[in-house]
DNA sequence: CTCCAATCGCAACTCGTGTTGCGTTAGCCT
DNA sequence: AGGCTAACGCAACACGAGTTGCGATTGGAG
């Protein structure tokens, strides 16, 4: 996608990575064949085979690519309600069986391959860093306390549903998904995610929270 | 292993499944083939095929076998050092190679095959009520608020640590497990995982540890 | 405009997984 | 002990994923 119009070369890899994507969302990551791929794409299945030694690079390219895809945090004025809204998110994605096709088929071929695995720790990184804006913003806002690691947060607010999802098997709903997020925020505001030292004062990277209490 | 000695069917039963685990921790999930299985169980192929139809059929059976394992849950003295006891083991086992390959293998398995998740769920909830011994037991010591829901206070102890591990594909060490457990107490602590309504006093199911402050 | 290198399409092939039919063996029941 | 049924071993087969060699096409450079 980065030089989408472009040589045949770039025309014949765009094709086979939406062909991916689509094969995902309607077959699954067990109905996903590379011959499937190449037909949809309108292309010779060697001509993948030559490019994507496995099915498995092929959703690690595919995830590769949108990864860079913008995704808007949630903004509804508070900690709590953009927290709750991330995770109100994933609760929708995986109430919908296509969309949940495609992480579980990420984390499936993170099982497999290296490549895929180094996919998927990109691009959770990413969007952790983009839902930690709104952790950032709670922070300069005084709703959390300074040097509350923004990432952590997120972490926490997210890993319970996941957990059900694709470990225990266990339902998720929009009341899982308030749980988690308050059970992460009474964590945030106990001070239990500070990255510096919180037992005394400390040459802190930022106090103005602090210093703005006086 | 229910009939462990019995008729020629049980042995060989036995035997398969023993091999599936032993050749899961070798080779990991990806290296795992019938016919290897059925070598080492020094079985026929054709033998394991008319049993069990496909591989994760295989591993969902050998998970069920293994989920009456006894589990001894940490008694450490203190929720605290309960939990994370319970969280710094998880992270023991992922350190070690071939210990993780049986998760992770089951993991993959529920995610392909129905029947493996049924076994997965199943194995998951078993552990988790074993694991809730300690919350009870904490509850019942007034080191919890009354109500306190056991197993969703397992799960948040858990959760990061699956989180990063499956999901994120993040380090974990025993900070992380510490950090978890922590967490977790404190929304429990802030009284946010009552099964109970608790705003206001209520015809609760078990007043023992508040009757006895009295 | 022409040539050249890279890439693609095509068909035939290899190889491993899973299947099938039949003869054989083991365990149980009277 | 003898027979009966269910399960197993064996060999041959079917099927599909992935590979390979070669000719054809594309897109860019001089």
């Amino acid at each position: 996608m980065t030089t989408r119009p472009g040589g045949r070369s770039a025309r014949v890899r765009a094709a086979v990575l939406d062909a991916t994507y689509a094969e995902l969302v309607e077959r699954g990551y067990l109905g996903l064949t590379v011959e499937n791929v190449a037909a949809r794409a309108g292309v010779h299945k060697t001509t993948v085979y030559r490019r994507w030694a496995t099915i498995d690079l092929l959703i690690a390219d595919a995830l590769d690519s949108s990864r860079d895809t913008g995704w808007p945090a949630p903004d509804t004025g508070s900690v709590e309600g953009d927290l709750i809204a991330i995770a109100d998110e994933i609760v929708t994605v995986f109430a919908d069986p296509a969309r949940r096709a495609v992480p579980e088929a990420v984390v499936t071929a993170a099982l497999h391959s290296g490549r895929a695995r180094q996919a998927k720790r990109d691009f959770y990184a990413a969007r952790h860093d983009q839902a930690a804006a709104v952790v950032r913003r709670a922070v300069q806002r005084d709703e959390l306390p300074p040097g509350t690691d923004a990432v952590e947060l997120i972490r926490l607010t997210c890993a319970p549903l996941y957990y059900r999802i694709f470990i225990t098997g266990e339902p998720v709903d929009h009341a899982t998904a308030e749980r988690s997020a308050r059970a992460a925020l009474a964590a945030a505001r106990a001070g239990l995610l500070r990255t510096w030292d919180a037992t005394g004062p400390v040459s802190s990277p930022s106090r103005t929270a602090v210093d703005r209490l006086r």
